[in-house]
DNA sequence: CGAAAGATTGCCT
DNA sequence: GGCAATCTTTCGT
């Protein structure tokens, strides 16, 4: 396959990411689909070019970078190193676990399944935004991940959804068959 | 300083 | 499937 980060590490990360679960304000999901991005080497990571709302992802791993799209949405990514290299991978989908009252309030008329699918969703969902930049993904409190699941899910891959760039490199990883994974759309400029 | 693009979403036909 | 909403960041002049 292709591989313009050169960076398998942070596909492994990716994969990993998998079935755990991202606690956020008073809300958790179980990480359903993710997509990896290589940092400095991927033309579709916006490390690859350095500026100041990236800066977060050259900073040593497991912290949460957040950015804002296209004004409305945040998505939410976890930053996994090794530092400067600043790869990173975005959480896509997830299941909710904990706090489905709160979740639910904060997307209300939504069906269940369809809380934190998609990017700007799961954010929303989480209650997630800027304040949260730079979180400590692996402490005890406030916004952080669970341990890896026991077992294995089993996973899908395929091309990322949305960038122009790199956009066949089959980077975006799923929990096969969940019913949380979001529809896959291709970028029109790609 | 003006212009264009963007790791999206939801509603429209 | 197509497109508008919405606004910050980034890039070009």
């Amino acid at each position: 396959m292709s591989d313009p980060g050169g960076t398998p590490e942070v596909v492994e990360r990716a994969r990993g990411l998998l079935g755990r679960v991202l606690h956020g304000h008073g809300a958790a999901v179980r990480i359903t689909e993710v997509e990896a991005y290589g940092g400095v080497l991927d033309p579709a990571s916006h490390a690859y070019t350095r500026t100041p709302r990236s800066e977060i992802m050259y900073a040593p791993a497991w912290r949460l970078y957040v950015y804002r799209s296209y004004g409305m949405h945040f998505c939410a990514n976890v930053v996994t190193g090794p530092t400067e290299t600043a790869s990173a991978v975005l959480v896509r989908a997830g299941e909710v676990v904990e706090g489905i009252e709160v979740a639910r309030s904060r997307r209300p008329g939504v069906k269940d399944v369809m809380l934190a699918r998609g990017p700007g969703n799961l954010a929303r969902a989480l209650g997630l935004s800027l304040d949260d930049l730079g979180a400590e993904l692996l402490t005890p409190e406030g916004v952080r991940l669970g341990d890896p699941p026991d077992t294995d899910p089993r996973i899908s891959c395929g091309p990322r959804v949305g960038v122009s760039k790199a956009a066949d490199v089959p980077w975006r990883f799923w929990v096969t068959g969940d019913p949380t994974v979001s529809a896959y759309r291709r970028s029109p400029r790609a």
